[in-house]
DNA sequence: CGACTCATTGACGTAGCTCAAGGTATGTGG
DNA sequence: CCACATACCTTGAGCTACGTCAATGAGTCG
């Protein structure tokens, strides 16, 4: 049973070689390049090589909201055939040196048609992301500042690893990017896990000294 | 350029032939039922050939959030091969008389590889819903709730029809469950709306009377 | 070393939530 | 057709979590 990610990766690895094969053009993007001229509706496909990107919405109010990361072995935008006008509004930044295949949507929708199982990967992305805004809509949505920080920090947090793996390389801008809370206001609830011994801060680094009781704050649609 | 629904109608209504002749079982539901038992991953899809059904999660506080609502020609849930955590926290129920076609998973996947016009119409579905998921997420979470209602009448009123058209029927408690604000607040801003002379309001039923000044109150991601 | 960006802390204002009480349609059973 | 119950809506008063503004501190980089 699967709990949210915000970060993509390897969900179209399987199909590297098929990207390789099909007809397509090589791009690289600089860190904080955008993959596509802003203000547009989007219509490449990059399936991503190498680096990571980060997902963004602009609000007309001048806010930001982070979306989601995409890394190696991922595809974004994924192929749709409608565009919609939220997707002017979309950005998507390199973070680091991105390495990408371009594809157009009909060299997309032509692969789908020929390998159905290439088909169930973009359903299967496609219900991942859905999973992951039902999860901000209708569950974060209702948290309060701290529980929402809580369980981002989980859901970030590489639980595998040992305590070194367990950091985030992120600003507190960025994370309180990702929640829709005031910058000031995350602060202060770092401040609190971090008297409580839970983490640790550090310079756009944040790590999970105690996941067991990180995991204790967490609700229950997280962990 | 397309902007967010929360009803969806008619986008599977071209393949009603291709469900009648597929093998399935037929349903119907009463007002009030659960399409499918709560606290379960949803298993069986839909196609709803008569009627309207409403989409819901139940936060594990005791509120709930309203997501969409269901009416004849469209398909819920849509097919996806993972199970998400959330999902058992999703409720269908059947605002009146349902009339539906019920298939499985497999079923249904066999039916997108057979005609991939088919898997056209499912990409559609699924762009559309995240286009929703990502006005509620991105966009509605930084809007007062004076503007987020604004713009939530706006989506639900039909500018199409005339002034009786321009009706909604839907209680103030489900107003504040679309929007996750407090229905006592929804209330407040319903007068205010209703003092400047742009929406008349019933028991269970708002009517927009001027939708030129409503467009006026809304965010440009809206109108 | 200076100029960034990033993080912390304090003081203060306010939108929206909660609790509470009362009002008004709608439906039902006698 | 009326009495009563029920759902829905309205309005008031007070609280609080979060946002904003502002000043200062603490890493990082050329």
């Amino acid at each position: 049973m699967q709990t949210p990610t915000y970060i993509f990766t390897d969900d179209f690895s399987g199909f590297e070689e098929v990207f390789k094969a099909a007809p397509h053009r090589r791009v690289s993007f600089e860190k904080g390049d955008s993959l596509w001229a802003s203000g547009q509706p989007f219509s490449p496909i990059y399936y991503i090589l190498s680096g990571t990107a980060m997902t963004c919405i602009h609000h007309e109010e001048g806010r930001r909201k982070i979306l989601s990361f995409h890394g190696r072995g991922t595809v974004f935008p994924v192929y749709h055939a409608n565009q919609f006008k939220i997707e002017r509004s979309i950005v998507t930044q390199a973070l680091e040196e991105v390495e990408a295949l371009e594809f157009t949507g009909a060299q997309f929708r032509g692969m789908m048609q020929e390998n159905f199982s290439f088909t169930d990967a973009v359903i299967d992305w496609y219900a991942s992301y859905v999973n992951l805004l039902l999860y901000e809509t209708a569950h974060q949505e209702y948290n309060s500042a701290l529980l929402k920080l809580c369980n981002l920090l989980y859901l970030l947090s590489d639980k595998k690893g040992g305590p070194d793996d367990r950091q985030i390389h992120l600003s507190q801008e960025e994370l309180a990017d990702v929640l829709a809370v005031n910058r000031v206001n995350l602060s202060r609830h770092l401040s609190r896990l971090r008297q409580e011994g839970i983490i640790s801060t550090g310079r756009k680094q944040i790590q999970v000294l105690r996941p067991d009781l990180l995991a204790d704050f967490c609700s229950s649609e997280t962990v």
